[in-house]
DNA sequence: AAAACATATGAATATGTATTTATATGTTTG
DNA sequence: CAAACATATAAATACATATTCATATGTTTT
């Protein structure tokens, strides 16, 4: 049996987390930091966006679990912290394009 | 080599799909299609939506083709159009409440 | 401990969007 | 062709949210 529908509970859980996968910006910061740990101001100066704005999406990105930081010296190096998203993106990206 | 980041402009695209993704609604009234074609009134009903706003919401849907309605009669039934979006929500519908 | 640095937070604003209510469009059956 | 039916659209509203600007927090050097 493939498709089984998941609970109200779970797709409210789904939907959070594509609502976050669906801003643009926030978008370009995870694919950024996919490729290798970022710190916060290499993520505003490569991505062209205020500190500000990129530690505010951050934080978002943090409360659900998507991303994690560690610290190193002054800075802190944000990463992908979900396996399945972090799979899942990569998917997409290399599947974006394709005409169904 | 894996992690190709995707250009800004392939980024607002997914951005796009997963804004779409990202509300509960919508997502209840895709993961409902992913099963099988539904009409709008079944849609409705069985997830106990106003039919104004199933249809806003298909319309959405139909708009980014990630959905796609054929005519039997007088109802309409609508399925899912896109094979990646589709295996991916059934992906994560099935990996939805690991602890990474 | 003070200064410098990197990151985080708060308030304000402007824009987007989900939902409702009312009505229209279009297809089909009598 | 008219009546009935299923779906679509429009306008209004209430709420969410992305971004900016100003400032705070906290860590690390000197």
């Amino acid at each position: 049996m493939r498709p089984a529908m998941p609970s109200d509970s779970d797709t409210a859980t789904l939907a959070e987390t594509f609502r976050l996968l669906g801003d643009p910006t926030r978008l370009r910061i995870l694919f950024f930091c996919l490729e290798a740990p970022r710190s916060v101001g290499d993520i505003a100066e490569s991505l062209q966006l205020s500190q500000s704005l990129v530690s505010h999406h951050l934080r978002l990105l943090r409360g659900a679990r998507l991303v994690r930081g560690n610290r190193l010296a002054k800075q802190i190096f944000y990463e992908l912290s979900d396996r399945h998203v972090s799979g899942m993106l990569a998917d997409m990206a290399h599947h974006v394009n394709e005409e169904n």
